[in-house]
RNA sequence: GGCCCUAUCGUCUAACCUGGUUAGGACACGAGCUUUUCAAGCUUGGAAUACGGGUUCAAAUCCCGUUGGGGUCACCA
């Protein structure tokens, strides 16, 4: 009887949610759904000077909105006694030792190193170091030997390690010492992480075996960079996961992009729910190099899955993301923006551009009136008296159609025949223009239908008696 | 820099393990169609096995080297 599969997901609460984090916490998420096991959430927050409430707040929220349910959430600060238990341990056992080794005198450098640069090069030591008891760790120096899922055997000496700080004191463990306890304690059987955690892999046995804990499966997956191939940053604009929930994507085509970015199904299907990659997911599709994150795909998968929103769902993003000016609107009303739906949801990449459309006045003429300009109204070649013509004409046809079936089709049924004989932009372009106001819209049969038939009358109408009477 | 990993269109990738494909798909880009306009849509085009050696009848595929890229070398995580 296998034991139950726990992953696990432990950021360090020291910056934004980034999509690199993302993916591995969905990559950690599918494995353990798909063998109907458990993810834990873990913050790594033992250096106290770094890590912030205000990250942890954007790790939640950003886990939340991608749909990624945790099981249960820890934090490595309030385990100090738990840790203490195992250093005292190991103390007594002779696998660590307290080193009297004075501290290095580091205070007064790096001290100009530079704020929310994650990049920067060089070491940084902690200022505040005084005199702690250090915990170093017996190496017995051997070759460790693990499997990585994603390239196979990997031999490292640990010779070189020497006997490195395990601990800054008795309830303060360094990182790794601190994950391997805990992943014991929390019986995490499968480590899914990024490729810079290959070599803390070697180090991280050695002391599971001092402290007697079992070996997990480790699985090492490739990073995403930037378009400079350098690992994604705040640097690129894009690698925030808050960023892009406010520019309006959904969780729902970030989820599937991430994880094609390194890992293939097999086959040549793109478009998947989160359901269907935790049926899909395998570690042998992994990719061994790494990836550029590329938002034109993005926004690609962004357009997929907006146009398979259910229409419901569709309408409470519209109207979430709509400038609310628009909702004051004189004509504004719920049955005519559920007419303008389809329209939108062909337009829109991210959600964000119907608020900037919006906003910019594009969608204004939906909801109220607008007032055509004269000149603008007759397309070239042809004269005023064709147009009020034509729009007479229009009118006509369209009064002609039954009210509950004033529909896109029907519409430009009843024009098309006429404006195919008179010229379709003789006729079409003041019937639009005459709706719209506007140079550049959507077809005047569609902005029609979203009028209804009283108000598309009523513009027309208006545009022809301007004509006739205008100056 | 030492050590490790890695290398297919601009990008994500399939084919590599178990040599024999017109090297396939997607994004992006070009062209055409359609269209009053703008989008969308449809059709279509260009685009890659990093380089150099081997092994073999045959190499994207196996081996070696070069080059590029990534990772890693903390009292950070």
């Amino acid at each position: 009887m296998a034991d139950k599969i726990i992953t696990r997901f432990p950021p360090s609460p020291t910056g934004a949610f980034q999509v690199g984090n993302a993916r591995t916490a969905l990559f950690n998420y599918l494995f353990a759904k798909q063998n109907s096991g458990s993810i834990i959430l873990r913050f790594e927050d033992t250096d106290k000077a770094r890590s912030t409430k205000e990250s942890e707040t954007d790790f939640f929220e950003g886990l939340e909105w991608l749909g990624l349910t945790l099981d249960g959430v820890y934090r490595q600060s309030e385990r100090g006694l738990i840790y203490r238990r195992y250093i005292e341990k190991m103390i007594a056992e002779g696998s660590a030792y307290i080193s009297d080794e004075i501290p290095k005198e580091t205070a007064a450098v790096d001290k100009n190193r530079t704020e929310n640069d994650e990049d920067e090069e060089g070491e940084w030591h902690d200022p505040l170091t005084g005199k702690k008891e250090i915990v170093r760790f017996k190496n017995p120096k051997k070759l460790v030997t693990f499997k990585d899922e994603v390239r196979g055997e990997i031999s490292v000496d640990t010779t070189e390690l020497g006997d490195f700080i395990i601990a800054k004191g008795m309830e303060e463990p360094l990182y790794h010492l601190a994950v391997i306890i805990d992943d014991f304690e929390m019986g995490v059987t499968h480590i899914i992480r990024g490729e810079d955690g290959i070599y803390n892999t070697p180090r991280q046995i050695l002391l599971q075996e001092a402290i007697g804990a079992p070996r997990p499966a480790y699985c090492h997956a490739p990073f995403i960079l930037g378009q400079d191939r350098k690992k994604l940053s705040k640097r690129h604009g894009t690698g925030a996961v808050k960023e892009l929930r406010e520019k309006g994507y959904l969780a729902e085509a970030l989820v599937n992009y991430l994880s094609l970015l390194g890992w293939n199904p097999g086959t040549e299907e793109e478009i998947f729910t989160l359901e269907e990659l935790v049926k899909s997911f395998s570690f042998s599709g992994l990719q061994r190099a790494p990836a550029v994150f590329d938002i034109e795909k993005l926004n690609w998968f962004n357009r997929e899955h907006l146009k398979r929103l259910p229409e419901e769902t569709f309408m409470k993003l519209v109207k979430k993301w709509l400038p609310k000016e628009i909702q004051t609107l004189p004509e504004w009303s719920e049955e005519r923006l559920k007419r303008l739906l389809p329209e939108l949801r062909e337009r829109a990449t991210v959600l964000k551009d119907l608020r900037d459309a919006g906003a910019a006045g594009e969608f204004d003429y939906f909801f109220s009136s607008p007032i055509p300009d004269i000149s603008t109204l007759i397309p070239k070649d042809t004269t005023r008296g064709e147009v009020i013509k034509h729009l007479s004409k229009t009118e006509e046809f369209l009064s002609a159609i039954p009210e509950e079936n004033f529909t896109k089709e029907s519409i430009k049924e009843a024009v098309w025949a006429y404006a195919g004989e008179k010229g379709r932009g003789k006729v079409l372009w003041p019937m639009r223009y005459a709706l719209s106001a506007k140079m550049k819209s959507p077809d005047p049969f569609i902005i029609a239908y979203v009028l209804g038939k009283t108000e598309t009358l009523k513009r027309i109408s208006a545009a022809r008696e301007l004509l006739s009477s205008g100056t």
